[in-house]
DNA sequence: CGAACACTTGATAAAAGTCAAACGACGTGG
DNA sequence: CCACGTCGTTTGACTTTTATCAAGTGTTCG
């Protein structure tokens, strides 16, 4: 039996580890800790030289602009690697918030370091998650360089949707979105008024319905059409990977 | 002596490389090819196994949406490593095309893992600067999202000056544009008209100067605090990667 | 020389932002 | 246990920003 390790259980969701990687992998996540919602994990340009597993709640990392307002880059579920960033900078290039009371792990970069260096096949399966998480945010930047408020509301909701489902199978057509439609807004470059119209209106229309903080999307295809929406997760091919050793 | 690789070179900005790591990525360069300006690389939803190294030129990224309007997702300059989405997936996620008369040097994705199996090293190296281009990504992600045209348009200049300034020593305040408005509108989320009216006003206010194509910079420190623009390029630390062995 | 292409400019329209106010839920302290 | 304050949502009136449409001006290249 091997330790459990919420990070090594998503990427064999991609590719068979084996027992030695998964207890490497989850030596990252030996000292658990509890985050209350609100509590900052990370402030921007204060130094770091830690990165996280998040195995429980949702964490957000965001900038703030001069003008006060806020740029949420990404939003983390369960099993997400927080702080890559921190990799190589020695100063945050960005803030961590939890959104909900969270269960983060926190693990010193010298041991990603030594993580790479021991088990090659480890590290090019980040560098693969890695270049994932790129396209996730061309996908995003599309999505807010040419596309109407509304089609912004409808790719994010599949987008959380589907990112939920990577490791929640009971999860079909439903969710909670725990995010404030101030917080929606922030991540998508829309105020909170107008992202409340926009769902209000997709509510009207019968595309989803809510009921305290629960949303479900009742017709995903076109949701999918009005988004411009693609399951960047579906179709991603890992058989390039060095074979188990 | 060992043999020169653009892609070598400009690995070893950021951290000396052994011959060995040099001879290694030099493979990559065998097969350089010359690609005309308009010339697609690599269409969407095509099947791909290749990745490139940019040698010269200027390539961009880019998915065209359902009703016709272009995001551009990236601009690339010589010594660029392109294409990494082709790790993880079969089907190109987004089109390429040679901005100038450019010379790509294509590899095939197997190659790319026997170098990360064998070279641990520039494994690491390659994750920390898939990282780097995340952080430039979210800089853009907030721009588009949070920011004025003007200032879009601001940072999107000074982004190219650093970028060029990577690789070419020579360059101080000022650069071929060699991108139409309407190729910088769709890059930053505009239309090529607005692009054109935010120019024009940045030249009267005397923050730029033009010249058949050149853009000179003539006030960084005003341009900097109109875009909210931070060169992430300086200030990486790479320290904590591997030693050489 | 002419066609194609990029740039420029003006008039008008649409999308999203701002401001303000009211409502409801929820939690806390008196 | 209720009153009150805080926070998030909802709605309306109005403003600003940016897009759209259209036409004219170079410039380059075959």
């Amino acid at each position: 039996m091997v330790a459990t390790s919420c990070f090594a259980d998503r990427l064999s969701k991609h590719l068979p580890l084996s027992d030695a990687e998964k207890t490497a992998l989850s030596r990252l996540e030996e000292n658990p800790r509890k985050v209350k919602r609100g509590a900052m994990i990370q402030r921007v340009n204060e130094p770091v030289t830690e990165l996280f597993v998040l195995r429980e709640g949702r964490v957000m990392s965001f900038v703030i602009l001069p003008d006060g307002s806020r740029q949420i880059l990404r939003v983390y579920f369960p099993g997400d690697f927080i702080g890559s960033a921190s990799t190589i900078y020695n100063k945050a290039p960005e803030s961590l918030v939890a959104i909900s009371d969270s269960v983060i792990c926190p693990f010193d970069k010298h041991a990603l370091r030594r993580l790479l260096e021991e088990y090659p096949r480890v590290a090019a399966l980040l560098f693969l998650l890695s270049n994932n998480e790129r396209v996730a945010m061309t996908d995003r930047l599309a999505s807010l360089g040419r596309t109407s408020a509304k089609a912004r509301v409808a790719s994010f909701m599949l987008d959380m949707l589907d990112r939920l489902r990577l490791t929640d199978d009971d999860i079909t057509d439903s969710f909670d979105l725990k995010l404030t439609q101030e917080e929606i807004g922030d991540a998508i470059g829309l105020t909170s008024v107008h992202v409340n119209r926009m769902i209000r209106q997709m509510e009207q229309e019968g595309l989803i319905s809510r009921s305290n903080g629960r949303i479900r999307l009742l017709d995903m295809a076109r949701l999918e059409e009005i988004g411009h929406y693609t399951n960047r997760h579906k179709h991603m091919d890992l058989d390039w990977l060095p074979a188990m050793s």
